[in-house]
DNA sequence: CTGAAAGCGCTTACAG
DNA sequence: CTGAAAGCGCTTACAG
């Protein structure tokens, strides 16, 4: 029971070898006989050695860490359930790999790409999540420069040299509008988000191509920061509109939630005058009245695929793109035929 | 332009002095002459010299980062908005200092009590932050045990050697019930979170003894896990029983909201049927409709707070407690006064 | 005020 | 199959 931890010396003078053979013996390198391998390990155990983190990361260059760095303003970081999932899915792998995770939450991008610079520097991961794609991404360039090791979240708007999960979202959405379409809705808005982030330009292209499919108007659109207060404001809009929509397709469950407040405000019953569909499938959204028709996907698993394409990236240098189920549609309560015209015009 | 990062052998050939007399520049210490360190200095800047994080750390025994584990169910997980506004605080600060947080969020306390000493023994972090303290909390004694430097949010049930951050929550809850009671509530009912979490329980008490106060029966208490589900559910059951309440006090914002759905659901009114109160002051919960009355704290001050609580204790090993602003009650649209005994029985 | 050297605890060619 | 040694890039007594 000595004080102090036990080093590799320590292990190797009390299994008579030297501190190279346990080395090798601990990281499962070819030239070692058998017997001697588990002598040694065998020792390693007794004496309760852990092989010290710094130790090895100087010698070999690697951190045994990955890192995360969400760029969200304040507003929105709270509201969106995504994150705490995700990670959970990225905790799930890195805990049975004994690599930890680092994740920085900036404001902007001047920060953010900073921050890429200065965890590349100080090679203090392995390698980096790249989360809420944008239209022009400068991090692309930087990760290439930096020469470090990616993998994206989402389809990336131009090529790339790193491998990304995908997870089809559009499908989703074009089953959202065509449960409205056959329910007999007509005139159906959009609360998009974030142009400037692919998912967000994806989604609200999907409403737009779901939409001319089914020979409609699919000017209804309004943009929004993702944030419950834009999606509130966005709703107000469509609905101040001179052609009201009677059915509301929101990019994201909060904005959604947001939008209910809005009808219900307004005295609008949903769904009999006013049909709502979220985005997200998050676990609030059965919970609201009524239950939020929305479009789930599986963050936890896009976390642990995430996690997994990235190690196999690190070490192989070639990982490949994966793409996840498609988000499905989930019909619940927020969804119904659009009321009858005069009805509709009693409400204005 | 070499393609070889510059290390401190470079800088001291380059400046013509000692690797130790550049080390002892770098970290400040006594006993460089003013013109000779400025020199190093310059010269570092020039060559674009950054210390090697991990030789570093393998020399003095430090990380440079801190350590986070969030222990929550899935379930559980997604809808809480505390702790991405509480990692944007430390963030803050983290990345003024070159450090960075190590996150883990792990399903069960095995599992959490496991991660802790992970992270000790790898030295993965200089100290760490205790969050959802618990009745009876075995990271106590463990980080005794360990030695780690740490900060716990809230305050303990027994007395630590730690330092702890704490933010009043009682006042708040006193306040909601007195502004029910005020408004004319006999029969006021509270969806409490998890009694074995501190906060849970406290909150749970400030109820109880603000009722008391008021001369009414405090027994209308429902535990939960802090989900929406087991929220939705407690407020089912308060309504079902024998003496429902016209007002009932949620444990946090989530269960609030979906209390209000459930509300909705059987037809009753909020405020006119029945008052709701949260907690947490959640960006949704002022776009729900009714805009939820709510407790609000400032997270993002806390993770700041925390953040440099736990450096200072790190450095000194006795940093001060430090008790953040109480929680404020915030007024908005979901309390009213109770209805009149006839139109109360009418919807049942 | 400054230099030369040992040490932190591993890994990895290089010999044998 | 195994050992002895150098090296990763810092920090820190120890001399002078």
């Amino acid at each position: 029971m000595s004080a102090r931890k036990p080093t590799i010396s320590d292990v190797a003078s009390a299994a008579g070898v030297s501190k190279g053979l346990v080395s090798f013996a601990l990281n499962d390198k070819p030239g070692v006989a058998v017997d001697t391998r588990d002598r040694i390990l065998a020792v390693a155990k007794d004496l309760g050695w852990r092989p010290s983190l710094s130790a090895r990361s100087l010698s070999t260059r690697t951190s045994f860490a990955l890192g995360l760095v969400i760029r969200r303003a304040a507003e929105v970081i709270g509201a969106d359930p995504f994150f705490p999932s995700f990670i959970a899915g990225i905790e799930s792998v890195l805990s049975e790999e004994g690599r930890a995770l680092v994740l920085s939450v900036v404001p902007d991008q001047e920060a953010e790409l900073s921050t890429y610079r200065t965890l590349a520097a100080d090679k203090r991961v392995d390698g980096v999540f790249l989360t809420d794609l944008r239209q022009d991404d400068k991090r692309f360039a930087l990760i290439e420069e930096l020469d470090l090791p990616a993998v994206a979240l989402g389809h990336p708007a131009s090529s790339v040299c790193f491998p990304f999960v995908e997870l089809d979202d559009t499908s989703g959405i074009q089953a959202a509008v065509e449960h409205l379409v056959s329910l007999g809705h007509t005139r159906i808005g959009h609360v998009a988000g974030d142009p400037a982030m692919i998912h967000g330009g994806r989604r609200r292209e999907s409403f737009a191509d779901a939409m001319t499919n089914a020979g409609l108007d699919s000017s209804l659109v309004i943009e929004t920061n993702f944030s419950v207060s834009q999606g509130a404001d966005a709703t107000r809009r469509l609905l101040d509109g001179p052609h009201p929509p009677t059915a509301i397709v929101f990019a994201n469950d909060p904005m959604a939630i947001a939008g209910l407040g809005v009808a219900h405000q307004r005295g609008l019953r949903v769904p009999a005058d006013l049909s709502i569909t979220g985005f997200d499938g998050t676990d609030i959204s059965a919970y609201v009245f009524p239950a939020l028709t929305t479009i789930t996907s599986d963050p936890v698993e896009w976390g642990r695929v995430a996690a997994r394409t990235l190690l196999d990236q690190i070490a192989t240098g070639a990982a490949p793109t994966v793409a996840l189920p498609p988000a499905q549609l989930l019909i619940r309560d927020s969804t119904a035929p659009p009321p009858p015209p005069a009805a509709e015009v009693a409400h204005r």
